[in-house]
DNA sequence: AAATGGGACAACCGCCTAAAT
DNA sequence: TATTTAGGCGGTTGTCCCATT
């Protein structure tokens, strides 16, 4: 036997929040907080919401103190240097902002940042595409633009997979997927109690939180093919860097960092250091080398 | 003035883990 | 120990509003 259910599905209300709702909810929970139970507190207050739904709206707009629009270019850098580092996770990164949900940030990100980015990312397209063109004749210009647009549209995945390239959680440290990597790996299966970006709270996550984000990149890994870094799959990853590469850096600026059978940067990816024997990084670490890539992310970004 | 497209944001959905029974 | 739900999270969708045609 379990709990009860939550709610009735088949009666409570769904769809946008009335000012009377909001005005109850608000009350209730200003007078007798949440009781550590969301699920009981539509029945306290009557109102014909589910739990979950009070919840959501409580923390994402009737919380005391909540900011919305108008980011600062301070959050603007603190969003991108987070997602730099440790990716999609938007309650670590509002935690961040106070005054900012999640679900702000989330929104924020998708519908300007992220395209902010893209869209620069266009006009550099374009601008390689009119200067190489005469370099490119044995090239279809259909074929060219198919393989530049699926870049576009891939690119913000490809930032992502540099984060995992530089995480230590990221498969390519997981001792199942990469034996070799064992001992490296045990020693980073928690997250660096220096972070200058992280906040106390969140330094004392569970290692519940590190077996999510491995099982979440083992599943990124599996769809990538991104089995070993001696395998043929290889190879995607290297030019996917290089790619990276091209986009964080720009063009011109490949070798800023010493490069190992054509194209794979020694020392610059830490994953790679594993034979020898070095540590890697940890995703909440800024170093000087994700210091660099956020620089120049930066300096793409116009933030 | 009406139709259309896109941006912004609120809300929902589905999944996962922890906890209750 | 097995089953079921609550809480939390990220991804996605729905809806409103505004600009453009």
């Amino acid at each position: 036997m379990g709990r009860a259910p939550c709610c009735d599905k088949a009666t409570v209300k769904k769809g946008p929040w009335s000012p009377e709702e909001d005005a109850m909810l608000k009350n209730y929970i200003e007078e007798h907080g949440t009781g550590g139970n969301w699920i009981a507190l539509p029945h306290k207050i009557g109102l014909k919401r589910c739990g979950k739904s009070c919840r959501l709206r409580w923390l994402n707009y009737l919380r005391p103190n909540i900011k919305h629009g108008d980011f600062t270019p301070e959050e603007d850098s603190i969003i991108c240097s987070l997602y730099i580092s440790i990716g999609s996770r938007w309650s670590i990164i509002a935690a961040q902002l106070p005054g900012r949900t999640d679900n702000d940030v989330k929104n924020y990100w998708n519908t300007k940042l992220k395209k902010r980015l893209l869209g620069r990312r266009k006009d550099r397209d374009a601008h390689h595409r009119q200067s190489t063109a005469a370099a490119s004749s044995e090239m279809s210009t259909e074929t060219m633009n198919d393989g530049e647009r699926a870049l576009s549209a891939s690119a913000m995945e490809r930032i992502q997979l540099c984060m995992q390239l530089q995480n230590p959680l990221g498969p390519h440290h997981n001792p199942l997927v990469w034996p070799g990597c064992r001992a490296a790996s045990q020693s980073n299966t928690s997250f660096n109690s220096n972070s200058s970006n992280v906040t106390v709270a969140e330094q004392g996550q569970s290692s519940s939180m590190n077996e999510h984000l491995m099982n979440a990149r083992l599943d990124r890994a599996a769809i990538n093919g991104l089995g070993s870094p001696s395998s043929a799959e290889n190879s995607n990853v290297i030019n996917m860097e290089a790619e990276l590469e091209e986009l964080l850096y720009g063009e011109g600026n490949q070798g800023k960092a010493g490069m190992i059978d054509g194209g794979v940067q020694q020392g610059d990816v830490d994953w790679w250091s594993y034979d020898q024997g070095k540590l890697p990084v940890s995703c909440w670490d800024f170093t000087p080398e994700t210091n660099a890539v956020f620089q120049d992310y930066t300096s793409v970004y116009d933030i």
